[in-house]
DNA sequence: CTGAAAGCGCTAACAC
DNA sequence: GTGTTAGCGCTTTCAG
């Protein structure tokens, strides 16, 4: 059995209150009983029960990561770990743990945000995969324990959001193609009803209005993000229309290039030569397919990082909630052909 | 403030002890103060806090997942992901859940095991990503509860090891190229120090030998189990060796695969017209490359799910500690060209 | 069947 | 500075 409270106390013969306030550094104890109670500590193996200490204590509650439609999407993989991995190094670098909590919209109905922070002695919590109408995302500005959303925007007082400016890094993307002499664009859209499509979709019609270009129905195909449906769509896009109607594939998301691509493929056509292709996450995939594909990296990993970097600060006030607007890059790869002399 | 099982109680006109009995389906409560106390509940909307819980009771403790070496490799996210999955999805479907801790080969000197545990109150674990050299490895056997380790084999009373049986499938893999007419293969080996890797050359041993072909340092290519050592060791060996003096490489992960194609594809060379080439783990990522890859599925997501299955079982007294061995399937795609006439 | 009461291990007031 | 003590919200004896 480990070691508890009272056996440190014993050991150094003190009381159990003096190795509490000794171990989390009050300032109110001398110096020698301090740096005592903290040998025996080390001694015995010591280290504090977190129940005990989160259920006893007001302010040392916990950290929690939400996460929405972790078992649902098969597609993104890489999306919530590379998120992940933001959140626990930081987590690693400042000794705090995070509790990770998979939900659902299901789930969300059954258990209330304040029941579940409640449960788990949650002070703040980091969302990802809300959708925004999601039951949570009325709680969330009801609720007094400050929160950072990621991709999902709600607004109040301790609430904190982590975004991308999707229009802008949307419209950079469409003008990089443009700018490479492409001007007959189809546009594989998302998802209608997320709001980053809206934003993405909002992105492209900038730069082709800027560019004199048109982005009718004709022009686009629809999906909801998923693989498959950009591969039949193209297909179902060459049904009705020319060869040379397009030159270049402008698609919401990687999964989308990647299924544009292997329609091309399979029609014989190439990638680049034949047709551009361009993707938007930056998914380490896009490394691994042939071309490799040119894309805006979203900076996943460092999203989750300044999240848990966010709300930490939150949560020891020296940071009030704001909107994040993180920075994004375009990765440019081999899947796109400029058609301009040089 | 949420509902505490005093709010409960009193709102019921009965005592806390009352409730808890009642609310954990204890038997020697009558039936209509039962449903009393569990209606008042629920339109109270209380759920019990669940630190107080598993500080105060001797069995209601938790189950973690310990992941090591989450923050270090940068390459398998799929892999952590997938298991996260089959993890959570047991979770979900049994509503217990599951505390994730992330820790690596140092971390592990500076708290033990046992620690870790008695800090969350972790009756049992999943441990995944530990090395054989680790530290933890000798103390799961030293302690008392129960576990379960993924991919590594640590022997204990109290604990379960699940695994592939990884020689088998190498074997396996090396004979789907062998039974295509390949008979000069190259193994691109993985990290010499990881038992998997071991496993999977004995594999590979095994078919060649069977079918009279030879194994020795010549054709082998070493690596670490990095994308980039597959495509620079590929560059070297053709260096010292003929392009005829090989027609396929058996890789030891997807990742080789991927970094093998790459460098095959970069010296003008086609896979599989020219060179066949095989993976292993059966990552999502073989699914969009160019050819789709050939590969033997570990069922990443399935191993997931049994682990916690069988440590639920553990937990609950109705499974013995055992060695499971999960089946894998081959996958066939198109990265291999059979060389013996229909 | 239910109530009363003792803790689980810790923090935080409040004495001294 | 340090000891004492009252909880945090719950489970679990033990009476009755």
């Amino acid at each position: 059995m480990a070691a508890t409270i009272r056996d440190v106390a014993k050991a150094a013969g003190v009381t159990i209150g003096t190795v509490s306030r000794a171990l989390n550094n009050y300032e109110d104890v001398n110096i020698h009983t301090r740096e005592r109670i903290q040998r025996v500590a080390r001694e015995l193996g010591y280290t504090p029960n977190q129940m005990a200490r989160s259920l006893s204590s007001k302010h040392m509650k916990r950290i929690a990561l939400i996460l929405s439609g972790f078992l649902e999407d098969t597609m993104l993989n890489d999306f919530e770990t590379m998120l992940m991995k933001g959140i626990y190094q930081f987590a690693s670098e400042h000794s705090i743990d995070i509790a990770m909590y998979v939900i659902n919209s299901k789930t969300q109905l059954e258990k209330s945000y304040e029941q579940l922070c409640y449960e788990y002695n949650i002070a703040g919590a980091i969302l990802f995969g809300l959708k925004t109408t999601d039951p949570y995302c009325e709680a969330l500005p009801v609720s007094s324990r400050p929160c950072v959303t990621i991709d999902t925007e709600v607004r109040g007082e301790h609430i904190s959001n982590i975004t991308l400016d999707d229009v802008a890094a949307f419209d950079e993307l469409a003008q990089y193609l443009i700018d490479r002499g492409h001007r007959r664009i189809v546009l594989v859209h998302g998802r209608k009803d997320a709001m980053v499509s809206m934003e993405r979709l909002a992105g492209a019609y900038q730069a082709f209005e800027r560019n004199g270009l048109e982005l009718t129905h004709d022009n686009i195909i629809y999906t909801n993000f998923h693989r498959e449906e950009a591969l039949t769509g193209v297909n179902e896009y060459f049904k009705a229309h020319s060869l040379d109607s397009v030159t270049a594939f402008l698609c919401m998301s990687d999964m989308l290039a990647i299924g544009t691509i292997e329609a091309l493929k399979a029609m014989g056509r190439r990638v680049p030569e034949d047709y551009s292709v361009v993707g938007y996450d930056g998914l380490e995939v896009t490394n691994y397919t042939d071309p490799k594909i040119t894309t805006v990296d979203q900076n996943i990993k460092q999203k989750g990082y300044e999240a848990a970097h966010l709300l930490y600060d939150m949560l020891n006030g020296t940071r009030n909630a704001q909107k994040l607007v993180l920075p994004h890059t375009l990765v440019e790869r081999g899947s796109v052909k400029s058609l301009i002399r040089e």
